[in-house]
DNA sequence: ACATGTTTCGAACGCACATTAGATTTACGA
DNA sequence: TCGTAAATCTAATGTGCGTTCGAAACATGT
């Protein structure tokens, strides 16, 4: 073990990526542990050497995926200088949550589609983690409130829901080279700021039907 | 058989309530047969007495969630006056569409939850019933737009992937009692017509194109 | 080259589940 | 009441999967 990394570190996380990438696909249960091996180049059982049972190796994929777009959207904060716009402060946030899940990363975007289906006790050991990602938005939603950039008439709460679910439901349709991450980024912030709404003419003339 | 309802539809109808309101819960390969047939009030293989297998009962339970929204987004517009805004018309149909996916339909909040979980196979037979429902929406959005109710220099097939997802993410957290459907509805309106910001004390030039 | 610890293999176990088929019960017209 | 078809039960089958464990292969320090 003279390497910085010992070979089952190396082993290790080439479990982790290709349990990531199947359980991104396929969801939970319908992911076998023979798939994960066959992806990682080695035997089902072979896994046990590294990971006490398949919920286990769940919960550190889990665990990685909210950790890294947490920090990422952190990091977003950080970089900006000090005395950025509170809008700044939200559109950049947006971005990396957005870039995180689309772009090369199948620990968070497994996190999100799987999140649901696991079982409850795995689900109860990362509920503090979400619940802390949660709290990140809350703070700066709740900054940009105060200081008069947004509505205060909102239920914010309720915001960030709505604007968590438009982001982490691009999981299920984004495909890449198709739309950019700005553009979707853009877009969600010119409705989150401005709406894309205008005034209609007062008149009702038009009885156009749509269905 | 003289009355209207066999009881070989009853018992149908049971297997279908049954099984939407598990899958909504547990997921497609989680939840099992034995589940079903227990919450139906019989033994697993009667099952096969009204379905041909596993695939088949989720089928029909796909079928008929995705056929109850689009009937309700549908009707909401039918129900408008002729006469009606655009905006009217938007907002009509994101509470038709939140109504049915939070209000007593596991059916459709088991689609969009389980969906993604199924055998490809299985998601093949719904293409084409989502596509008309893409379809409905793209077009009450593009009347609006067309109308001059909408920006012209949105992306409005972008605009649509965000607002169904805001709206569908809300299975993930929506729980009867904390918040009435009716608020959401008029948060995404707002956050959709409007949007939720307030023009900051000029301090920066702000840049607000899209795309 | 040897010895020792590390990592992977490969076969086997047990269990849970979807599915099947014959027996059994239920509903209902004659 | 009887007979027939509908509906459900019950037990069995097969399969796929998570998991276990001892053996084999590999790596490393001496």
């Amino acid at each position: 073990m003279t390497s910085e990394q010992s070979k089952s570190d190396i082993s290790r996380a080439r479990i982790l990526d290709a349990a990531a990438k199947t359980f991104r696909q396929k969801g939970y249960a319908a992911t076998t542990l023979i798939e994960i091996a066959k992806a990682a180049g080695m035997q089902a059982g072979s896994l046990y050497y590294h990971f006490g049972s398949k919920d286990e190796l769940i919960e550190e994929v889990l665990d990685i995926g909210m950790r890294r777009v947490h920090e990422a959207v952190e990091e977003s904060q950080e970089r900006l200088p000090a005395d950025s716009s509170y809008r700044d402060r939200i559109r950049v946030a947006v971005e990396a949550h957005l870039t995180t899940l689309l772009k090369h990363d199948d620990y968070t975007s497994a996190n999100i589609r799987i999140f649901g289906q696991v079982p409850e006790e795995v689900q109860q050991h990362h509920i503090r983690q979400r619940d802390a990602y949660a709290e990140l938005w809350r703070r700066i939603l709740t900054k940009a409130q105060k200081s008069g950039a947004l509505r205060s008439d909102v239920d914010l709460g309720l915001v960030r829901m709505l604007l968590m679910g438009a982001l982490n439901w691009s999981v299920e349709w984004y495909q890449p080279g198709r739309t950019s991450i700005q553009t979707i980024a853009d877009h969600m912030c010119l409705m989150l700021f401005s709406g894309i709404g205008i005034e209609e003419p007062i008149r009702s003339g038009e009885n156009e039907t749509v269905a």
